[in-house]
DNA sequence: ATGAAAGCGCTAACAA
DNA sequence: TTGTTAGCGCTTTCAT
């Protein structure tokens, strides 16, 4: 055993020769929706398992211009907001016959546009880039070639790019006038990665609220999504006299939220929420943990994921060519991170 | 804008006619390898830009029988060593110049099988199974069809699949000495899914290491590698009088060794590593959140990622059939969650 | 080194 | 309903 190995193929024609019939008929009762009778169809499908046959993906493709592939590009796995709606989009996807061919742009700074290319050679019927922008060549190339893309949790200004998003502006304001309602007044706020539209977003909200209650910002550090540059950002606005420190502080992400909380219990031996509140974004399956019992705003990535799937298939199956930008709304998780308004006490969101 | 569109298909014949070449010309130029004429290789590629062509992936695995793509079920995906191996794995085989199709097995408990089928008529050039079972019928249709199969941190008896894991009894092993030299006598153990290679493997070394000590186990509790099932178990074992209580714990995975750590702390207020000791599995990036300062056994994740191409690589390309079956060892990393035994007070490692 | 011709395994008209 | 006939876009002999 474990020799010499052929590859043995088993094609349609063979299934034909051995059912006696056309090879096309083969074909047939192998494509949902054809005309076939009862007879030819046991037939075939007899010979069909005999041989052990199943169609060839890749040639049924070739011809037909369509190959239930989407392409997903995603950059950073260690934000478990990722491979969660990965997870999600994946199972939405395979409920509607299609599968994902993964490109993981974390490790690629440059080239990224070299091998998303090396994507669409497969023939994808569509692409979703979950927080990875795209430059506007390959949008231009996409739209030429008919395959939509959709961002997900990114928004980017190309007219062709549709977009799927939580209400980030909605959700920054809120944290603020929860920040303010439960009485901080020296209120933080530590960004994501200052190119993302994610941080953008989060950040204006935010300081409208604030705006609209009159409150300034008190201070502000760069995480960059990234967990050791958050622990940076939290020395930086929290090692100094209790008396210059934020009361609150929002951190553009839970990722991000977690290595702040550890580095203010941990370090700089700050209490939270006595000392600080401190609210994310995301509500990841960590911040729910008792260790961190994390103040939030939801994703609603069920509802983001089931839009994205939504526009792909508007696109593929119904020709529909209208780019759209969606955002939707989720809820502030009130936790134990955060000092909550009077009368909140037992609260689960907010308002 | 946006209305009707035309998908537009440049095909190496229309790049033949621009260069005033022969279709089979242009094909060379794209392939590597191919002799062609410095001349031949400008003119054909000036053409191919000015039309924006590339070649069909899918056409050019049809006929070449490899379509570089790998296929990867994976299970898990809430266990962070699965996000974390996926995407070194991607990383990995993309520089090999292959892409990977996913599947998620988490929702589909039953019709595995059937999915997987999916991926086979891709023509996948091989495939890896993430702590996956694969039934001995799936098996053999792999190794009929010339696909190499190698199992990710599972490991089964057919003979026909190769698999590559860290080497569980000895970490199991490995750990049960660490803790007897911590001078624990009541030491429990909480199992993941009874049905994995994995619990069964780290269970074995971990008793046979008490054995060779002396030391009877304790108590045993199923957590089934779940978070919630492992809260249970750990009621199950602690929720009793102190003196009743195991002194330590030695749980399958870092996942449920975090629950286990919530529930201990936060829900019945016993110290950890005071009045008991916790042992995890993996070594995930929360394990060295400061939070939890999880003493654990490392996976050595990149080298089973390099195993693991390696292997693929080796069948795929150099024709190499032999199934291999590799378990590497990887260190004790001794963190805040266990006591430690005397004179190893500032040690990384054990031992 | 280049071109002509023959398929890879399949779907999709078109007849019958 | 079924069989016949063209290709899908490419690689790969085989001549030249």
């Amino acid at each position: 055993m474990s020799g010499k190995m052929v590859k043995e193929t088993v094609t349609s024609t063979d299934v034909a020769r051995h059912a006696g019939v056309s090879q096309s008929a083969v074909s047939r009762v192998f494509t949902p929706g054809a005309s076939v009778s009862t007879t030819m169809r046991e037939r075939v499908m007899k010979s069909a398992e005999a041989l052990g046959y199943r169609p060839n993906a890749l040639a049924r493709s070739l011809i037909s211009g369509r190959s239930r592939i989407i392409g997903v590009v995603v950059a950073y796995l260690d934000n478990q907001f990722y491979p969660v709606a990965l997870e999600k989009l994946s199972n939405a996807l395979q409920a509607q016959g299609y599968h994902i061919l993964v490109f993981m742009a974390s490790q690629t700074r440059g080239n990224l546009d070299h091998v998303l290319q090396e994507i669409l050679d497969y023939q994808v019927d569509g692409l979703v880039m979950a927080s990875v922008a795209m430059s506007s060549d390959l949008a231009a190339q996409c739209d030429a070639a008919g395959v939509p893309v959709v961002l997900f949790n990114r928004s980017q200004d190309d007219q062709r790019l549709s977009a799927v998003t939580s209400d980030n502006l909605r959700g920054g304001r809120d944290v603020a006038r929860f920040l303010v309602a439960g009485g901080h007044r020296r209120i933080a706020y530590i960004a994501g990665w200052e190119g993302a539209s994610t941080n953008r977003d989060r950040e204006a909200g935010f300081l409208k609220g604030l705006e609209e209650a009159g409150i300034p910002l008190f201070d502000r550090a760069v995480g960059d999504y990234d967990f050791e540059h958050a622990k940076q950002a939290t020395r930086q606005l929290f090692d100094r006299p209790a008396g210059d420190r934020p009361d609150a502080v929002f951190v553009a992400n839970d990722h991000m939220a977690i290595a702040v909380l550890d580095v203010l219990r941990h370090v700089l031996g700050i209490r939270v929420p006595e000392d600080v509140s401190v609210v994310g974004y995301d509500d990841v399956p960590e911040a729910a943990w008792s260790s961190y019992d994390l103040t939030t705003v939801r994703q609603p990535t069920n509802r983001m994921v089931d839009a994205t799937v939504r526009i792909l298939m508007d696109r593929i199956e119904e020709g529909q060519v209208m780019p759209q930008r969606i955002a939707i709304g989720g809820p502030l998780m009130l936790r134990g991170s955060a000092r909550r308004p009077d009368g909140q006490e037992d609260a689960e969101v907010w308002p």
